[in-house]
DNA sequence: TGGAGTTGCATCATTGATGTTGCATGTTCT
DNA sequence: AGAACATGCAACATCAATGATGCAACTCCA
């Protein structure tokens, strides 16, 4: 590769990272976007666009692929393997709340026909299903907690926390987790545990 | 009105109702179908569904003031003003999964540019909100809960309930209520209450 | 300076969804 | 049977989004 090819794809790629992001903020605020709003926003000619991506799908499933890889690295980089379950728990929060702040919607289209996607999430989902045991054999999780219900609403709480968007990604992570664990009530009145 | 016309109505408004159906059934599944899709679904023309509705936005309202008028009628079945705040909080939550069930779309899209929709959702609100705050000062939620967080967070397990779809309205709702108050953790190993 | 590559702009073709209309065919009640 | 109305069908018009292309202008680096 030559020095000159080397930096007009440098710029290239800066061009395709803008439209990215660009795609990221309009499609976030509305799904239904056009790819002229979109190149709008990118600063950029609604052609340039078609270059970079052949399709409205191409496009979103770009995003989906980069919104995928930094959803991963976030998780990966929480040690859930290894810290113990309640780290592991708000790490994994915190960072995935960082890329999900800036990635909403990419994220949200993250589950399309993609192979390599589809293969990395499944992975992440393996993890996240390792952490609720192990939570709950560490006595974190009610001992007849329903994993898949408790990770259902995990998942609602990480996107209510990014919808509502105040304060920092540690904030907001002490904020699901607590939520998850211990809800909002004071368990005075209720029904014994089942 | 001549009983001709009534029977005619009756016969229209029959129409209307499975093109309703047909459309939540239909755009639950995929927000995008096309007015052919929601034709087929009702077993009608496509034009039929146009001289019932003007636009496919007309539609989607319609829907939405269908689900909307439910949405009131569940919640204030329950008797949200006079009954003990648990008890509301669980008959409210039973209610309204029963309907959305049934109008999850058509809920979804329920906040639109509509004034009386508008109206009815700010009323609900309004409703939810003093529920909150009587259950707060009965002490079954905890006394520094943030009550806009605990809405949404509430708001979010009924969806999440909705959407798992397992079991009927009366269990789901216990699991909502039994989640948004106790979470699904032990509270061991959890930092002391701020 | 010259070449390689990229962008903006103007333009056009295509496509799929939407909405409209006329007409023949039922259906229901009187 | 006849009136009133609704429906299916076919055809048409419209429209917006998508995607493609040719060309001039620009940037960057050798």
């Amino acid at each position: 590769m030559t020095e000159a090819t080397r930096a007009l794809r440098s710029d290239a790629e800066r061009t395709v990272r803008q439209i990215l992001e660009a795609a990221e903020r309009v499609l976030s605020r509305n799904p239904a976007a056009t790819m002229e709003q979109i190149a709008e926003e990118a600063g950029v000619a609604r052609t340039t666009v078609h270059r970079r991506f052949a399709s409205r799908d191409a496009l979103v499933g770009a995003m989906a692929a980069w919104a995928t890889r930094r959803f991963a690295d976030a998780v990966e980089a929480a040690h859930p393997e290894t810290a113990p379950p309640l780290v592991a728990l708000y790490q994994v929060t915190a960072n995935v709340l960082r890329v999900k702040l800036d990635w909403g919607f990419a994220m949200s289209r993250a589950l399309t026909a993609d192979p390599e996607a589809a293969r990395v999430h499944a992975e992440v989902e393996e993890k996240c299903e390792r952490v609720f045991r192990a939570a709950r054999e560490a006595g974190l999780l009610r001992a007849d907690a329903d994993l898949g219900w408790a990770r259902r609403v995990y998942y609602a709480l990480i996107h209510e926390a990014a919808q509502s968007g105040d304060g920092d990604a540690d904030a907001l992570a002490t904020r699901v987790v607590d939520t998850l664990l211990r809800g909002v009530g004071t368990a005075q009145g209720l029904t014994a545990p089942r």
